[in-house]
RNA sequence: GGGCGGUUAGCUCAGAGGUAGAGUAUCGGUCUUACAAACCGGGGGUCGCAGGUUCGAGCCCUGCACCGCCCACCA
């Protein structure tokens, strides 16, 4: 890269995420090599519905494996990271039969070859747009192998995967009991449900015993069921029934008489402790109808409309119609006896929000439970860890409590079912291609007219990308995967299956850690939706702070498992630290020429000895928070070394050397920022990348370039306390500056009163540390004289004698009012007595010198030393203030 | 009904049994030649409540309150 042209004096994102973005799609630079000897390191991404358009839930689902991925990459290992999109059944239904509807069609209207055809249109006009707004993030993602769940490949691996279950016993069909949405017409499973509690109404309705004047109240909060009662049910012992047992009751308004049945699991406390059982349209009323042999009457059809057997009053009804009609009857006649309110969880569908309708029908089913068995026992035995651990009791709690998953949807974009049934004798045969007839009596066949569930396909997303059923380069290589980063809302949906499918098709684990990534809210902590308005749109955030502040907020903000709370602030916060990166950096380009200088040790200066020790352990630091996935705390130390270490610090110390032409300084400031780039590569890929490629003497890419490692020999823990010193003198100069109101420009004689000598350092270091300490004096104080207390020896060296932290006083320059400077050290002596109240305290306490650990004790001795040290010098110095007034 | 989180500065959040932190906001002061998207300084806290363990608790234990989420067949 060219190196002379300047940098502009602000940081400006765009041109540059362009530029960027696209060198390292078109050098190929996050392409796998399936058969490098690296290690490697794996994941796929989670695919993004065809359907999506990027909100922040992706941006963070794309931000935190990508920081891992670059990091990882720059350690040289050979990264995989397999993008792709998903087909999303149902809601590329809601797409395409909303536009349908607006032009008064249906998909039943138009046939399935039709609809198929504008579905596949319509993946290929809009379906990339998801990509593309991805490839902005910056992800480090390999597009040379991007999959999609319908390609041709991965129908394959699909059918291939149906037929084996079925082959072994582990799909069955079965006519059962299962979630409908009559409004997206297909079923559901169960955790495609969403519970709502809502305030119902719990109706009393009396039916009349056969054959007598008697009769039973029940109640219910779906009374339009009623119509389709073939039993009421009381409990074995509940001695109010007990004379009705072996009797029937008439169902009123169908007028059709029903037993009455006895089951323990009536209730005897709720309602009447008499229950109207009704085995086509409640769940547990199904089972006990098929326990107790009773009638399965089908009241309401698959679009929630009631059907004929619900009488010539109520057919063709929807059903909440139905109910209020219903009601109205049993009013008339005189039947219901109360309407009581009664809150309770009612089904919806998590896609459009309706009521679910429990529904009677044929389907396909997966046994789960041997499938699940495997799953259990590989996170129990921690071959698979999640991130935080505790989410992996949120997996157990639901797979020890597994349900049979329906797997078929009366849909028509998506995997068909690869099973055909024999027109003439009923056969189902189940097969990869269509048989051309019955293999039994020679019957012509008809296909499944189901798709099967979008996430049965997703399951096997960590190996079908690979290439299998093939064995292929990919699979061998890369599978099992290393990370899955995701949100816990899919863990049982997604995450769960993955590993059922992996360890079946795989007999491995499809991956070692599942990080759990949290919700992206509001402010006010609620989640985004267009509803609410309060969506932070990600390329809107992009377009105005640059891709690397958005990316680094959400890496800050990212503590594992929890949601976390998006501001706005916060990314206009980062992406002033992005300029500040930016203008830091131009300040050390400025001060290189074509070539990085040469270290030469001799010439290191104390602060460059600083700045390489705190690199050194910052670098360490970084990380371990990234091996354990603490993204914010990585963010944290970076940003808190970068500003508040290497800039508000190092860079003015390094000008003083800078003036003296210490070309070491310069050469350490040069190798300083390429560390730092390359540690904050992962979190804001393209300002690093671009700053780096105008630093002399570095590579090809910085995605590439090694991520530092912490030199051994850097770290000097004895001169960081020397420079915590320093800092002290500097900031305790500062402070009196500003409460005494002395402009910068205006120089000030300072008194220094030694300290006590607890933190003398060694003897070579308290040369330096004072040499720069008067550098530093000079340079950020202004204070171009320095006088020293009456204590101090007097000398060629002004500072020889300090061995410790430093009180400060001031002569002002000119007479001028002591008055804040009197209050200033009367409010620090307060506070500083306080605190040796305290520890004085705790020294008295036998308890806490004879238990708690030497060390402590002596650390509190310690401190209670310097403080009354600390108390003498603040006495003098008050002393003289008021000497002086 | 069962389970899981949360409660720390005005706001958003870190926090490792041993001196309560960050960012931001706020107040005051600075054009100190990398950066006003900056610099310097200040103020601001009974760590939800009540007990307990401990020499010592924001942190461990018990209970409670409030907020949030997940699971669940009292119709």
């Amino acid at each position: 890269m060219n190196t002379k042209d300047e940098l502009a004096k602000a940081y400006d994102p765009k041109p540059v995420e362009e530029k960027w973005g696209k060198f390292w799609l078109d050098e190929g630079l996050f392409v796998a090599d399936p058969k490098s000897p690296k290690p490697k390191f794996s994941m796929v991404l989670p695919p993004p519905n065809v359907t999506g358009i990027l909100h922040m839930g992706h941006a963070l689902c794309f931000t935190l494996p990508d920081i891992i991925t670059r990091w990882k990459r720059m350690q040289g290992y050979n990264c995989l990271w397999l993008p792709g999109t998903d087909h999303a059944s149902i809601a590329v239904h809601n797409v395409i039969e909303r536009s349908l509807a607006e032009k008064g069609l249906t998909r039943e209207k138009i046939g399935r070859e039709e609809f198929l055809r504008i579905a596949w249109d319509w993946k290929a006009k809009y379906g990339g747009a998801i990509t593309g707004q991805l490839k902005k993030l910056g992800a480090s993602l390999d597009w040379s192998r991007e999959r999609f769940t319908m390609d041709p490949g991965f129908s394959r691996a699909v059918k291939q995967v149906f037929v084996s279950l079925y082959d072994e016993g582990l799909i069955y069909r079965d006519y059962f009991l299962v979630n409908r949405c009559p409004h997206c017409r297909t079923v559901l499973s169960d955790i495609e449900i969403e519970h709502k509690d809502l305030h119902g109404k719990l109706w009393h309705i009396r039916y009349a015993v056969e054959g007598s004047d008697e009769s039973v109240v029940v109640a219910t909060t779906r009374p339009e069921t009623m119509l389709g009662d073939t039993a009421l049910a009381v409990h074995p012992e509940d001695e109010r029934y007990a004379h009705l047992h072996g009797k029937r009751v008439i169902l009123p308004l169908q007028n059709r008489p029903i037993p009455v049945i006895t089951d323990e699991r009536v209730e005897r406390e709720f309602g009447t402790g008499a229950v109207k059982v009704t085995p086509a349209h409640d769940p547990v009323d199904f089972e006990l109808g098929k326990k107790h042999g009773l009638e399965q009457v089908i009241v309401i059809d698959g679009s929630g409309r009631m059907t004929e057997a619900a009488g010539p009053d109520f057919a063709g009804l929807d059903r909440f119609a139905c109910r209020a009609k219903v009601v109205e009857k049993l009013s008339e006649q005189g039947l219901l006896v109360k309407v009581e309110a009664h809150d309770h969880a009612v089904g919806h569908c998590y896609r459009c929000k309706n009521v679910i309708e429990p529904h009677l029908s044929w389907q396909w089913f997966v046994r789960i439970k041997p499938l699940a068995d495997e799953a259990i026992r590989v996170v129990e035995d921690g071959s698979i860890e999640f991130i935080p651990a505790n989410w992996a009791k949120t997996y157990f709690e639901w797979m020890y409590n597994i349900h049979d998953w329906c797997i078929s949807r009366q849909l028509w974009w998506g995997h068909r079912i690869p099973a055909w049934y024999c027109r003439d004798c009923g056969r189902i045969m189940v097969a990869m291609e269509a048989p051309a007839k019955c293999d039994k009596c020679g019957g012509a066949l008809d296909q499944d007219e189901d798709v099967l569930d979008t996430w049965f396909s997703s399951a096997l997303w960590p190996f079908g990308t690979l290439g299998w059923p093939d064995e292929t380069e990919d699979l061998e290589a890369f599978y099992p995967t290393d990370l899955m980063s995701t949100g816990f809302d899919i863990i049982f949906f997604w995450v769960a299956r993955m590993i059922m499918m992996g360890l079946k098709f795989r007999g491995r684990i499809p991956f070692r850690h599942v990080f759990i990534n949290g919700l992206v809210r509001d402010l006010k902590r609620r989640k985004m939706s267009k509803s609410e308005g309060n969506i932070i749109d990600p390329l809107e955030m992009i377009d105005k702070y640059g891709t690397d502040a958005l990316r680094f907020t959400l890496a800050a903000l990212a503590v594992p498992g929890m949601d976390l709370a998006l501001s706005e602030e916060r990314m206009a916060g980062y992406q002033a630290f992005a300029n500040k990166i930016w203008n830091a950096s131009r300040f050390v380009l400025m001060n290189l020429g074509e070539e990085r200088p040469a270290v030469r040790e001799a010439e290191l200066t104390f602060a460059d000895r600083w700045i390489r020790s705190r690199l050194a352990e910052v670098t360490a630091e970084l990380s371990s928070s990234l091996e354990q996935y603490k993204f914010y705390e990585g963010a944290d130390l970076i940003y808190h070394f970068i500003w508040h270490e290497f800039c508000d610090w190092y860079i003015e110390f390094a000008k003083v050397g800078l003036r003296e032409g210490n070309r070491t300084t310069a050469a350490v400031l040069a190798d300083a920022l390429d560390r730092i780039l390359r540690l904050l590569h992962p979190f804001m890929p393209f300002i690093t990348e671009e700053i780096w490629q105008h630093l002399p003497g570095t590579g090809k890419s910085i995605t590439v370039a090694d991520f530092p490692r912490p030199e051994p020999g850097w770290r000097d823990e004895a001169l960081e306390r020397d420079m915590a010193l320093v800092q002290e003198v500097v900031e305790e100069t500062r402070k009196i500056r500003s409460e005494n109101k002395i402009a910068p420009r205006e120089k000030i004689k300072l008194i220094l009163v030694e300290g006590h000598a607890k933190r003398t350092s060694n003897a070579s270091g308290k040369a330096t540390i004072i040499r720069t300490e008067s550098e530093i004096l000079r340079g950020l104080t202004g204070a171009a004289e320095l006088e020293f207390c009456e204590a101090m020896p007097a000398g060629d060296d002004l500072l020889k004698g300090v061995t410790g932290p430093c009180e400060i006083g001031i002569i002002p320059p000119k007479p001028t009012d002591l008055g804040p400077e009197r209050e200033r050290l009367q409010k620090e002596i307060a506070k500083v007595e306080a605190e040796t109240a305290k520890i004085e305290r705790k020294l008295e306490n036998i308890d806490f010198v004879a238990k708690a650990p030497a060390a402590v004790v002596e650390e509190n001795r310690t401190r209670l030393e310097e403080l009354r040290a600390r108390r003498e010098k603040l006495g003098q110095n008050l002393a003289k203030v008021g000497a002086a007034s």
